[in-house]
Order: C-alpha cells, then structure tokens, then sequence
DNA sequence: CCGCTCCGGATAGCGATACTATCTGCTATC
DNA sequence: GATAGCAGATAGTATCGCTATCCGGAGCGG
C-alpha cells in the first residue's frame, strides 16, 4: 500500500500523514527502494487510532506521541502502561502551593486512606485531585468537594469495569491499545455521560420548560435547603 | 481598586487582564474619568473564576467567555443555564455518519430509553456518546463498551449528588456560579479521580511491581479469560 | 528512451489561540 | 510641573496543527 491508499483509506490527507511520519505518531513505511515506501494493515489501524485519541479524545499531537510510545515499548506491564499514559495526557496544573493547597491536599490523602488506595502522591492525578479542591475552596464553593465520596465510589465502580475489560483481553498488544482506548476514549465517555445524567436530573427536578409539570411529586429527597424553583 | 491591584491580589498580570476586558470575559471597571476606572471585588471574584476554569477546567478563552454569558445573562433557569455551558465546553465530535455512527446512534437510544433520561439527542453529550461508541467499535474495541450501564449508573450518582450541590445553594448568583463551577471542574474531578482508581485497582490486581505480592488472594473475580499476569 | 505521474523527504507558510509589548493621550498626586 | 500610573488601541510573539511547495528519484505506459 503507498501513501496515497493509506489517505483515501483512512481519511486522512497525504500531507497529514507525512507529519505524523515527522512528528512520529506513525512508523515509517518499509523502504522498498530509496524514494519508495509500503504501508500495511497496521499502519492504517494506527492512523485510525491516532485519529480517535484527537478527534474523539481530544489529545494534543504531543500527548498521542508520548502515549503510543509507551504502548510500543516493549516489555512494559499492563500497569505501566496505563500510568505513563495518564503522565502524558494530563497537563500540570501550576497552582501557587499556599495554605488552601496545603489543606487540598491533607483532605486527598485523608480520602485515599479512608478508601485504601494504593497511589501516587506524586502522580498528576492526585494533583490534579488537589488543584480542583483548592480551586473550589478559594472560589466558595469549597463545600461541594464534600461530596467527594460519591465521585470516589462512582470512579472506583467504573475503573473496575474498566481492568475488567482490559484482563479480558487475549493477545498482549491488543490489551495495550485497550488500556490506552478505554483510558482516553472513557474520559470522553464519562464526561459525556455525566453531561446526559445532568440533563435529565434537571429536567426531573427542575420540569423541562414546558409548564405541564409531569414529574410527580418524587422531587427534592436529598437538598436541605430552600430552592424556590430555582429563578 | 485600580488595575494594578487587582492584577497583583489575582495573580494575573496587567496586560492578560486587559486581554480578558477586550475579549468580554471580564466586565468593564466603572469608569471614574475618561481614562480612570474602579474595580472592585466582584472582579477579583470573577478574575479567580477565569483562572480556575482556564487552568483547572482546561476551558479555552472563547469556551469561558460563553459559559460565563450565559451564567450572566438574566432571568435565566438552572437547567437552560447548565444546557448552555455544556453545549460552550464541548467541540463537535466531527466524525462521517457513516453505518457504524447509525448503529451507535440506536444503541445511545436504547440506553436512554432504558434509564428513563430526559435528554436531547441534538446535544454534544449525546453526539459525543454515540462518536465513542463509533469509535471504539471502528477500532475494534467495540466490547468495551458493553459496560456501559455501569459508566452510567456512576454518572447518575455524580450527576445526583452534583444537582443537590446546586439545588442547596440559597443565593441565585452563587446557584449559578455554583452550576458552572460543578461543571467544569467536575469534569477534572471526576476524570483524575478515575485515574487514581484504575492506578489502584491496576496495583490491587497486578502487583505495583515491588515482587513481595502482599495482596492476598482477593484477585480477578470479574474477568473470564487467561491473565497470564499481562506481559 | 520519453513523458507522465507519483513517491519520500525537506522546508516554508498559514490560521488560530493566548497572551505580551508598545504607543498615545490623559490624569492623579506629590 | 515632574513623575507615575491609567485606559484603550495596535502590533508583535510563541506554539500548535496542519498545508503547500519544491526537489530528485522511481514506476510505467507507449
């Protein structure tokens, strides 16, 4: 296969490909002669993937680089994997460390004992755990994190189907590509689905705009305060 | 206040505050003379607010300055408001509806079926839901998304306990602030919080690659194939 | 062997994003 | 009245993700 199939096939253009070729997202085809390359079936699955992580993923170029090197790495576990992958996609989050970050953290630390975690303080998770709490804090909002429990129990269900998936998985390098697509991709599919769960819950609570109010009166268990239709 | 101060109690130089002042993100201060203005705390507020949905949330500038229109805009509801920023924050998937998007299409629609949700099927969420779904199949991961009542049913938590969150908040600014706030940096929250999950749940099964396997024999009792301890 | 198309590889350019720097004309203050 | 700071406008910069062009060579029908 030249380049030209391996555009029309994918749907990605000649140029394109030549970049990822440069930026080395994609191996280079088998030189057949000095100005003349072959590509084959995995070059296309990988053009594909490459695809999915930015269009669907929303990974930078950069960050699909770093993760498909980690997958390509041979004799890397499983484990590995998966921690270097979510090293790669996840950026710094360059908050100043002051007092509320200080408090940020002893309340993750205090959640990962309470649910025994075994993880990295170090890890751009567990910042990123304690840049949002702070975050909340100092914007006033800092009592919505007490729900953290619940966001906790809700990641820990869905990491579990998660590496359910993935030990499932027979050949070794399809269990790679698959910890790499269920840790991108289901970061784009649990925001989504979250979005969804939002939308209907507010319609529930809420009604949907259209005054025929026919959500019967199952409304407001869990709230302890006055909500007076909400505006 | 003067400009000066805001930027140094704010963390935000002066010129990047000037930016956000053109770009509409930040109100005008009141202008005292014709080249003298005043800002005060609502500013600064506002000014962490940015910041915190820039480098916690990863929102770009126009993405901020749509969420914070519609959260401004008056008269609006809670649930119009929290549609509004979730269509702001999320790109068009842009994939080809092609055969797998339609089968990806019916199988969205079944599970909002089966969970009773009230939702659009024009929203990004739901169109960012069936592009997974196409995706992984395309890629031949397709069985992963087999879990998809359990990445749901978690969302529903979240999803519940983020709507008690706002539905306890008595005043209406704070409400909404407190609806974009939930969800943009809920977003990160939930997203990091899955990652130190599979990071646990990866060392809970595999080991954390220190030999001395101290996890007593509580291993795999959700996957039905070969691990030969992956690779 | 000619002419045409396509190839791989290299280099340069382009549009969008998020600032950053500079300039102008004014003003508050010491 | 010198100095500093201000608002508003314009221009410049660095990075990202491509896109366009050029080059010398290869394949291939005639």
């Amino acid at each position: 296969m030249r380049i030209k199939e391996l555009s029309s096939r994918s749907g990605v253009s000649v140029p394109t490909i030549k970049y990822y070729l440069r930026e080395g997202l994609l191996p280079a085809g088998e030189l057949v002669s000095k100005n003349q390359a072959n590509y084959d079936g995995a070059h296309l699955r990988r053009l594909r993937l490459i695809r999915a992580l930015v269009d669907v993923g929303g990974l930078t170029i950069a960050a699909v680089r770093d993760v498909l090197a980690a997958a390509d790495a041979p004799g890397e576990t499983v484990r590995k994997i998966l921690y270097t992958a979510q090293e790669s996609i996840s950026g710094e989050p360059e908050l100043p460390r002051d007092e509320a970050w200080a408090e940020a953290e002893r309340k993750v630390a205090d959640l990962v004992e309470r649910r025994g975690w075994q993880v990295k303080p170090e890890s751009k998770a567990w910042q990123t755990v304690v840049a949002v709490l702070a975050s909340a804090r100092q914007l006033e909002h800092g009592v919505w994190t007490h729900k953290l429990d619940v966001y906790a129990d809700a990641c820990e269900r869905i990491a579990t189907a998660d590496l359910d998936y993935v030990a499932g998985i027979a050949d070794v390098d399809a269990m790679l590509e698959g910890v790499v697509v269920g840790t991108v991709l289901g970061d784009t599919l649990v925001t989504a689905l979250r979005r969804l769960a939002h939308q209907s819950e507010s319609v529930r609570r809420l009604g949907d705009g259209t005054q025929d109010d026919d959500t019967q009166g199952d409304d407001t268990q869990g709230n302890d305060t006055h909500h007076e239709d909400a505006r």
